[in-house]
DNA sequence: CGAATTTGACCCCA
DNA sequence: TGGGGTCAAATTCG
C-alpha cells in the first residue's frame, strides 16, 4: 500500500465508518421502498442519490491508492451510480464523478490496473458455465505447474460501459472433466439481455445479526426472491440453452478438451438444478479464502432448498 | 469486411 | 526476478 494514511488514522477511519453506516442505512431504506414495489420513481431515485453521495464521501475520505479503495468500490459501487445516471443527462460523467478517479495508466501498452483486491468467487463445474453474462476472451496463458492453460474473459461491455468484471476459466481435471471459473468484481454494466436489477440483503431486522450483508447487484446470477426466480429471464435462458447443451454434449468428444471461447456456453449441473432439475445435485465449491460472495450463493441455495452449510467447502 | 479470437509482448508485483 | 494479468496486433471466422 503506497497510499499513506494520515496520522490521525482512527479519526479518519471513524469518519469513513460513519459514512458507510449511513450509506447502509439508506440502502436499507431503499430496500423497504422497493419491497413495497409500486413505488414512484422519484423517491427511489432520491434515495439512490443519497446513497451515492454517502459512498462517494466515504471513498473521498479513503482517498488512497490502495486495496482499501478497490475493495470499497467493489463492495459498494456495484453499478449504483450508473443506474441513477441513466436517468440523467450526464450519464457518463455522472458515473465518473461519483467514483474515485484513479489516474489512468492505460495509455501505454501493457499498463493496466491490477485487480488482485477485487472481490472474487470461485466455482468448480464439470462443464463450462453460462452465467448469463456476455464475456469476451482477451487472453490465454499457460500456468506454471498447471496441465491446462488459463483463459481470460472480460465483460463484453467493458469498453461501452466500463464494466470491470472479469473471469478466468481453467480446466483443472480431465476425467471427470472439471473447470474452475474465478470471477473478479461485479458487473456494473447494464445487461441488455437481462436488465432486471436485483436487490439482495439480509432480511434480519436485528442489527446485531446484520452487520455486513447489504448487497445490491446487477449480477443476474444473484437470485434471492423465490417467487421471482422462476420467471427470471436468466433462468428462462438457461432452460432454453439446456437443449443446446444436450446437443453439444452428445456430440462432444470427451477425449478432446472443448475449445474455450465466449461462444461455447454450456450449462453446469448446479445451474441446471437451480433451473428446475432436482435430480441434479447443487454443486458449488467456494473456497473459504476466496469466496466472499455469500449473498449470491445463499440466494441460489435458498432457491434450491439447500443451506449454505451444505456446501462442500474447498481448501 | 467487421467481429471475435489467438498469441506474443509488456509490465506489475509477490 | 519470474509468474501471471493484460494489451493489442495478427489471424481466423462468419
Amino acid at each position: 500500500m503506497d497510499g499513506s494514511w494520515p496520522e490521525n488514522l482512527d479519526a479518519i477511519r471513524k469518519m469513513a465508518i460513519e459514512e458507510l453506516m449511513k450509506g447502509r442505512e439508506l440502502a436499507n431504506q431503499l430496500r423497504c421502498v422497493l419491497s413495497k414495489s409500486d413505488d414512484s420513481a422519484g423517491s427511489v431515485k432520491n434515495l439512490l442519490m443519497k446513497i451515492m453521495k454517502s459512498f462517494s464521501t466515504t471513498l473521498s475520505i479513503l482517498n488512497v491508492k490502495s486495496s482499501v479503495i478497490s475493495q470499497t468500490q467493489a463492495d459498494f459501487q456495484v453499478g449504483l451510480p450508473c443506474l441513477v445516471a441513466r436517468n440523467s443527462e450526464d450519464s457518463q460523467e455522472s458515473c465518473k464523478s461519483n467514483t474515485i478517479t484513479i489516474p489512468s495508466k492505460k495509455n501505454r501498452r501493457g499498463c493496466y490496473e491490477r485487480r488482485t483486491s477485487l472481490r472474487t468467487w470461485k466455482r468448480d463445474t464439470p462443464t463450462l458455465i453460462n452465467d448469463g453474462q456476455a464475456w469476451r476472451k482477451y487472453g490465454q496463458k499457460a500456468i506454471l505447474n498447471a496441465k491446462y492453460p488459463r483463459h481470460y474473459f472480460r465483460c463484453e461491455y467493458k469498453n461501452d460501459q466500463g464494466c470491470k468484471a472479469t473471469k478466468q476459466v481453467q480446466r483443472i481435471q480431465m476425467n471427470p472433466p472439471l473447470y474452475r471459473t474465478i470471477y473478479y468484481g461485479h458487473h456494473t454494466c447494464e445487461d441488455l439481455k437481462n436488465p432486471e436489477m436485483i436487490l439482495e440483503c439480509n432480511t434480519s431486522t436485528n442489527p446485531t445479526e446484520n452487520t455486513s450483508s447489504i448487497f445490491i447487484s446487477f449480477d443476474t446470477s444473484s437470485l434471492t426472491n423465490l417467487k421471482n426466480v422462476q420467471h427470471h429471464p436468466f433462468f428462462s435462458s438457461i432452460k432454453q440453452e439446456c437443449k443446446e447443451e444436450k446437443t453439444s454434449c452428445d456430440n462432444e468428444d470427451h477425449n478432446q478438451p472443448p475449445s474455450l471461447s465466449s461462444s461455447d456456453y454450456f450449462v453446469s449441473p448446479d445451474l441446471m438444478a437451480a433451473a428446475g432439475s432436482p435430480e441434479q445435485p447443487m454443486k458449488v465449491l467456494p473456497s473459504t479464502q476466496d469466496f466472499d460472495h455469500e449473498g449470491l450463493v445463499s440466494g441460489m441455495m435458498e432457491y434450491v432448498g439447500l443451506d449454505l452449510d451444505d456446501l462442500h467447502v474447498e481448501c
